[in-house]
DNA sequence: TATCTTTGACCAGTT
DNA sequence: CAACTGGTCAAAGAT
C-alpha cells in the first residue's frame, strides 16, 4: 500500500520489535456518539441525507459565523488550530493560515453543535467523477469562493477531528511514551479534558526503545505472554504473500470497540509482529481473566502481567477517546512469552506531523532470536511518520447540498481504476496523487441514494505541496483544502460527500451543508 | 449449550 | 477488464 496510508506498513527487522503507533483518535465519539457503532461508509451516506437537521440545514454562513464567534469553543480551536499549523506548515503561505484562523473556526463550532457547516455553493462535483483533475471556477461568497470555504470547513473538521478526538486522550495516554506513562497518566477515571496533555511527540516515542521504557515503570512487563490487557476474539487468519507466517486477524471483544490487531507468528508460536489498529473506547477488562485472549493464541496469560498491562493499556487506551492504541508486544517462544506492553497513543498527533498512524505496529524478534535478547532488546517504538496511516481512522465525511465541487483539491489525480462496489450501482473511481512519491488515494462515486451526491473519500498524506495552481484563486482554495491532510489527514480517511441540491433556484440562493463525521474505519 | 477457533468464500482495493 | 492480494465474514468444527 501506500505509504501514507494506514495500511502501509514498514516492517522493521524482526532483531527487533516495532511499534508501529495507532492513528488518532477519532472525533467519532463526538459526531456520531461512538466508535463501534459508526457505519461504514455507505451508510453514512445515506444517514447524512436522511439526518439532516432541519435547523440546521439552512442556516446560513454568517449564521453560523455569528454563532461561532461568540462561542469559546471557538477560541480553543482556534488556538490549537495555530498551533498545529505552525507546526505543520511552518513555512507555509502565511495568507492561508489567515484564513483558516478565521473563518474556519466559526465553522467549527458548528460542527460541534450541529455537525453541519454552511458554506457556499459551487461548484458541481458531476464533473469530479468523470475527471482525475478538477480546477473549477471560483464563486466568491462572503468573499471567498465556494474552494475556500470548502477547504476551510474541510481542514477545520479535520482539525476538529483532532481535537476532539483527543481532548484528553491525546493528552494522557496517546502520547506519552509506552511504559513511561504509567506515572504520569491518569487514572482511567480521570477525564480526559482534565488531564493536562504532556505531550509528548510520536517521535519522541518511537526512539524510546523498550528497555528504556521499561526502566521507568519497573515490574510491570514481565515477560509472559503477550497479553494487552484486553480480551481479543479471533476472526481470521491468513497466510500473507510476502511473509513467512501466517496473520491472524484479531478483534476487540469489547462492545463497539474498533480495535484490532494483526499477529504474525512463528510456527514455533513465535510472534513475528503484531500491529493493533485504532483504538479502544473502553478501560482494559480489568479482570485477571482474559485467558483467551486472542493475542495470544498459546492462550497464557498472566495475572500480574495482564494487571500490568492493563494499567499500562489503559493509559494508551483511554476510554474512548483516546487515540491510542496499546500495544503490547509479546514474542514468545513456547515457553515464554515476552510481553511488552506498550502502548502508544497515537497519536495524534495533534501536531500533525507526525501523526500517529492508525496502526501501532510491534514486530517482534525473529524466532531466531532468543527471548533474552527480546528483553534486551526491547521494543522499539517506532513511528510510523505520516506515512503509516491508521486503518482505523476517524473519517470526516462532508456533505453538501450544494454543487461544491469537492474535488478540487488542488492536488493532481491519476485514475488508476474503477469498480462498482456492493451497495452502490454506481462506479467508484479510485485515484491516485500524481506527485511522485506521494500515495495518497481517494476514491469518489455517486451515492447510491442519490446520484447528484458525491462521496470522495481519502487516504493517506501528501508528502509535498499542492502544486501550483494555474490560477491563484484555485490555488488557495486549493491550498485551504489540502492543508486539511497535511494535519489530520495524515492517517486519516476523508470522505466528502458533496451532494447537489435543488434550491428551487439561483445557485446564489444555494447554501452548501457540509457535515463532517467522523467514523472509524476498520 | 455456549463460546471460541478454523477456514473457505467473499469483497474492496490494486495492478 | 481480469487477476491478485489482504481483510473480513460466517458456517462449521472444536472445546
Amino acid at each position: 500500500m501506500a505509504e501514507n496510508d494506514g495500511t502501509s506498513r514498514t516492517k522493521v527487522p524482526s532483531s527487533r520489535p516495532t511499534i508501529s503507533l495507532p492513528p488518532r483518535t477519532s472525533a467519532e465519539y463526538i459526531f456520531t456518539g461512538g466508535a463501534g457503532a459508526s457505519p461504514g461508509p455507505m451508510t453514512l451516506v445515506s444517514n447524512f441525507f436522511s439526518e439532516n437537521d432541519p435547523d440546521s440545514e439552512f442556516r446560513s454562513f454568517s449564521q453560523l459565523l455569528a454563532g461561532a464567534m461568540g462561542s469559546p469553543v471557538a477560541l480553543m480551536n482556534r488556538r490549537t488550530i495555530l498551533k498545529e499549523d505552525e507546526k505543520e506548515f511552518g513555512d507555509g503561505d502565511e495568507k492561508e493560515y489567515g484564513l483558516k484562523q478565521h473563518r474556519p473556526l466559526s465553522l467549527v463550532v458548528a460542527a460541534q453543535s450541529n455537525n453541519m457547516f454552511t458554506v457556499p455553493s459551487g461548484l458541481s462535483p458531476a464533473s469530479l467523477l468523470e475527471s482525475p483533475s478538477f480546477f473549477s471556477p471560483v464563486q466568491g461568497h462572503f468573499g471567498m469562493s465556494h474552494q475556500q470555504a470548502l477547504a476551510q470547513v474541510t481542514a477545520q473538521a479535520a482539525q476538529l477531528q483532532s481535537q476532539f478526538h483527543m481532548p484528553s486522550e491525546y493528552s494522557s495516554s496517546i502520547l506519552a511514551p509506552p511504559a513511561t506513562s504509567l506515572d504520569q497518566q491518569p487514572s482511567f477515571g480521570t477525564a480526559p479534558s482534565q488531564m493536562p496533555a504532556p505531550r509528548t511527540t510520536l517521535v519522541e516515542s518511537s526512539v524510546v526503545s523498550y528497555s528504556e521504557q521499561r526502566s521507568q515503570p519497573p515490574p510491570l512487563i514481565v515477560d509472559k505472554p503477550a497479553e494487552d490487557g484486553y480480551n481479543w476474539r479471533k476472526y481470521g487468519q491468513k497466510q500473507v504473500k510476502g511473509s513467512e507466517f501466517p496473520r491472524s486477524y484479531y478483534k476487540c471483544t469489547h462492545p463497539n470497540c474498533p480495535v484490532k490487531k494483526k499477529v504474525e507468528r512463528s510456527l514455533d508460536g513465535h510472534v513475528t509482529e503484531i500491529i493493533y489498529k485504532g483504538q479502544h473506547n473502553h478501560e482494559p477488562p480489568q479482570h485477571i481473566k482474559r485467558a483467551k485472549d486472542g493475542g495470544n493464541s498459546n492462550g497464557r496469560s498472566n495475572l500480574a502481567v495482564n494487571a500490568e498491562m492493563g494499567g499500562v493499556q489503559d493509559h494508551s487506551g483511554n476510554l474512548g477517546r483516546s487515540n491510542e492504541t496499546a500495544a503490547a508486544v509479546s514474542k514468545s517462544t513456547r515457553d515464554q512469552e515476552l510481553c511488552q506492553a506498550t502502548q502508544e497513543q497515537l497519536s495524534g498527533s495533534s501536531d500533525g506531523e507526525e501523526v500517529g498512524d492508525a496502526e501501532t505496529r510491534v514486530d517482534a524478534e525473529d524466532e531466531d532470536q532468543p527471548e533474552p535478547k527480546r528483553k534486551n532488546t526491547g521494543v522499539r517504538v517506532s513511528e510510523p511518520a505520516s506515512s503509516h496511516r491508521a486503518v482505523t481512522e476517524p473519517r470526516i465525511i462532508v456533505q453538501t447540498t450544494s454543487e461544491v465541487d469537492l474535488l478540487d483539491d488542488g492536488y493532481r489525480w491519476r485514475k488508476y481504476g474503477q469498480k462498482v462496489v456492493k451497495g452502490n450501482p454506481h462506479p467508484r473511481s479510485y485515484y491516485k496523487c500524481t506527485s511522485t512519491g506521494c500515495n495518497v488515494r481517494k476514491h469518489v462515486e455517486r451515492a447510491s441514494t442519490d446520484a447528484k451526491a458525491v462521496i470522495t473519500t481519502y487516504e493517506g498524506k501528501h508528502n509535498h505541496d499542492v502544486p501550483a495552481a494555474k490560477n491563484s484563486s484555485h490555488n488557495t482554495a486549493h491550498s485551504n483544502l489540502s492543508q486539511i491532510k497535511p494535519q489530520n489527514a495524515v492517517g486519516v480517511k476523508h470522505s466528502l460527500i458533496n451532494k447537489k441540491m435543488d434550491f428551487g433556484g439561483s445557485d446564489q440562493q444555494a447554501v452548501a451543508l457540509l457535515r463532517f463525521k467522523e467514523e472509524q474505519v476498520t
